[in-house]
DNA sequence: TTGTACCTACGAATTTATTTGTAGGTTTGT
DNA sequence: ACAAACCTACAAATAAATTCGTAGGTACAA
């Protein structure tokens, strides 16, 4: 009886930095500040200080949790990656897709960079999907 | 023999604002401000010339055209409306999905919005593309 | 205990995005 | 010609996101 998900529904805004480190932390786990930084300085520059205020103010908006039982503090996100990614989604398909995921997969097909065998496999995905929630 | 879209893959950077009012642009066709300042007014305030000026630099990045052989100048939207959303929906997949359309499906599939309904109608859908692209 | 090399905190500078106010032009009706 | 009701342009204020520099703490080895 416990009341499914409705605090976690506050306004999520990621911003493109933010995003940046939860792809970090989603690939790698639960990082302090300094690994985070290597890893986003193969793509481009940013300092330890940038990094470290970056994830701080993520703390602060509850995006993420530290642990601070040792002297390197350990950053990992607070919601799980597959919910995260759903309401990005859902804000995504609202914006560009009045709301419709089929018009998303539309778009999808019609994409030069979607193949035939891609389709083939989503195709195959949907059959499994289906099966799976056949219940 | 004319240069495949290579001119136009500058930077896409939209931001919210200018999401917007591209969406308005999409779903009405070209319009001039006042008429693109009350469509945004039905969800929240912002005044002639804050949407003036947002149009305008939207003009200037090369996302909008405007047409002043009348008076009342008309903007309409440069790039069609599938394209620009291929755009986004690319720039989507490679920072959420590593760039694959599959798992893209999978979190789709596996949303609780995503009804079984909805999984059978995706399913018809790619069919349907599937005829067609298999020329 | 002194120095080196880490670490975090925090205030502030910078940059980008958003919003507003004000000025000045054109059209239309009187 | 004049006023009312539009329009655009542009400079500047505000707000949000990003970045940086500096200060101060802790560990550990010499």
């Amino acid at each position: 009886m416990k009341a499914k998900g409705s605090k976690e529904d506050k306004k999520i805004e990621t911003t493109k930095s933010e995003l940046e480190i939860l792809q970090v932390l989603w690939e790698h786990g639960p990082s302090p500040v300094r690994f985070v930084m290597q890893e986003i300085n193969k793509l481009r520059e940013l300092n330890y200080t940038a990094t470290l205020k970056l994830m701080q103010l993520m703390v602060d908006k509850g995006i993420l949790k530290r642990d601070e039982s040792r002297m390197q503090h350990v950053y990992h996100v607070v919601e799980d990656e597959f919910q995260t990614k759903e309401h990005l989604l859902d804000k995504f398909i609202d914006t560009l897709y009045k709301g419709s995921p089929a018009n998303l997969l539309i778009q999808l097909a019609g994409n030069k960079k979607t193949s035939k065998e891609d389709l083939k496999k989503m195709k195959a995905l949907l059959d499994q999907l289906e099966k799976k929630a056949g219940k």
